[in-house]
DNA sequence: GGTAGTCGTAACGCTAATTGTTACGACAGA
DNA sequence: TCTGTCGTAACAATTAGCGTTACGACTACC
């Protein structure tokens, strides 16, 4: 499916930022985060101005910057993180028009429309059910 | 997310031969189903044959050949389809290796990919539930 | 045996998305 | 004023999907 990264990344910053936070630091940066999840800080700048836009974090500028939870993990859904760096169905529908003489050509949309919609509202409750604090449970969980 | 719509013309392709066998025809012709889905009989060729590897048709050659179904459209489900043609998980994890003398790079990838497993689970659930048949019924109902 | 129609598949180009990278201006605390 | 970080543009590299052309393989029919 050409799967992407996105949402890994964001939950990894966001489990990272949470941990450091809780650990007393007032702002997380983005060359730390970068550090962590072997990647380039841009990389998570642009993914964090993201969840900025959904209101999850905040950032400040100027020396001593960085990035701020707004929310409890406890209260960030992996639904909210998807929502905020995803966009788009999750199944395409043809690239050209299909031949609407076709009695198939002709209904096909609309009814794997409905399917596909149907399958995603499943999908999301699915994320809706993960919150960052459980994610950030089960990554200091792992190999203790 | 990128998505694409192997899983969309894959299920057109189905159900347009079904649709024609039910006319009393025998077989279908790559032609004619890149037709009514607007697109390149190689494509259509090529997203068949994934489905005769998966048991899902046949193919005949020489003169008169063509495509048939090996299977009622009630019996072929939606997951079948899927997995004939979408290889991979849904969510990728990191391009490279994240810092493993960091907790959150340590633990992330493990705790994902559990949470990932379930969620497929979940999505290959939903797609189960819909049969070729059930898509072929919501064609034909389309603007009656 | 030849002919014609269709599949099987390789090869190539185009487009789009993702990811990584460099660069540099904007901003704010010291 | 200086320094560290964000904000963002720009570009390259990589990859997947899709369309297209081409041609050999196969088989029903004459």
């Amino acid at each position: 499916m050409s799967a992407n990264s996105r949402l890994t990344i964001a939950a990894h910053a966001l489990a990272w930022i949470g941990l450091y936070q809780r650990q007393g630091h007032e702002v997380a940066t983005s060359e730390q985060i970068a550090s962590s999840a072997n990647t380039n800080p841009v990389v998570i700048r642009r993914l964090l101005g993201e969840l900025r836009a959904a209101g999850l974090v905040e950032s400040r500028r100027g020396v001593g910057a960085g990035w701020t939870l707004t929310r409890e993990l406890g209260s960030i859904t992996l639904l909210d993180v998807y929502d905020a760096v995803e966009s788009g169905p999750l199944f395409a529908m043809h690239r050209g028009t299909p031949d609407q003489g076709c009695v198939v050509g002709h209904g096909i949309q609309p009814a794997m429309q409905g399917i596909y919609g149907g399958i995603e509202e499943k999908l999301r409750a699915e994320l809706a059910r993960v919150t960052m604090e459980d994610v950030l449970r089960d990554v200091l969980a792992v190999s203790r």
